[in-house]
DNA sequence: GAAGTAACCTACTGCTGGTAAGGTGGACTC
DNA sequence: GAGTCCACCTTACCAGCAGTAGGTTACTTC
């Protein structure tokens, strides 16, 4: 009636950063499991047991919080990687951690990684800007482990290099999700053969 | 009121195919302009110039006319390249006629090109593995150019390369839409160069 | 224990994907 | 040239979801 018996409504506080962490975990396992369109932010609220507001409270819409989640995910693996690469001596051994680093990544953290995939539907938003810069900073790596076998001058070639190999690194990865039996060691070995090869008929010309 | 004045709809009948031609066209346009998410099918329908429901009546759903576009585009950037591919001599020239064939398609028909881009939001969806028949088609005809270039024996391998080129080419496309100066026969080289090179490093293993 | 504030909720709006049910006009028969 | 058929097309609606207004509750501080 007009005197709805108080529900004990057994609201948990949380700090606002652990919050945030919790969301963004689960957002990111409903939008790799529904995918971005099908995925719906009631449903992503009732998960984390909060009201829909709350999403809206901390991520401004929906492809704020896609785009959060795209953040951490690639956050996540440019550390991985950059770590890798910094243990390794010369640049062979550099690439070669690298690319062990990401098909690792790819397949321990499918969700992250069907993640990044989506940043295609935020283009034309806000987001597209940083989205871009974040996979800027991706290349720029490569190309830097790569410059030593370029002629410096010719900078928009080690440019086209790097996207080249990052993109024939992100179709692979999706490639061989369908075969459980290729480990990423195995995979790293077919990408340093066709990069490495690549590289050295440059420098020779 | 009850009585509404006939206006003069001027409607335009149209045979069903050149009809769903030109509803593609539009499609392809918005979802270009738009992005599939912020399309809204009222807009679509409007620039045909019909009623929502007819595009229901011959797409099922929103999915289903993104799917028909990038069905359209896939099929018209595979004649091309097959075109190119059968006029050349030797695997070599058949691989730079096909890279050219590519690169000019992503120059002139950008926006085909940006709805393939968008075949991601189709995972989940019953069209899901239509997207992936086509896209395989794709890659075996990369694999069939290079196949005499392997040990044939090594079929996951000669996969594992077709897929990394693939996926090398379509980021160059991406990258190299920044740079209007690059023409198509600029990119098809430093592609040349990047894959060439990592091919003839396997054969000399 | 009163005041203040950060975390949280209920209850709504408007828009968009999708549908039901019916109108309309060209083509074909006779 | 009147009747009938059927493909094409429409208006008018529903359900569900992104996003919001405004009030409530628990925790901290003095």
């Amino acid at each position: 009636m007009s005197t709805p018996e108080k529900a004990p409504t057994r609201r948990k506080r949380m700090p606002r950063a652990q919050r945030e962490r919790q969301m963004i975990e689960v957002a990111e396992a409903v939008f790799a499991e529904r995918g971005y369109a099908a995925a719906s932010m009631d449903e992503i609220a009732e998960r984390v047991g909060v009201s829909k507001p709350m999403l809206y409270e901390y991520f401004n819409s929906k492809e704020g919080l896609l785009l959060a989640c795209i953040r951490e995910a690639r956050a996540e693996l440019r550390h991985v990687t950059e770590q890798a690469v910094v243990g390794a001596a010369g640049a062979e051994d550099a690439m070669r951690a690298g690319l062990r680093a990401f098909f690792r990544f790819i397949r321990d953290r499918k969700q992250a990684w069907s993640l990044v995939r989506h940043e295609i539907t935020l283009v034309g938003t806000s987001a597209a800007e940083e989205i871009e810069a974040t996979r800027q900073q991706q290349t720029d790596l490569i190309a830097t482990l790569m410059s030593g076998y370029f002629d410096d001058s010719d900078t928009v070639r080690v440019q086209a290099a790097a996207e080249f190999v990052v993109g024939g690194c992100e179709r692979l990865a999706i490639w061989c999700e369908r075969y459980d039996e290729l480990t990423p060691e195995a995979v790293t070995e077919y990408a340093m053969d066709l990069l490495w090869g690549g590289l050295q008929r440059l420098t020779s010309r």
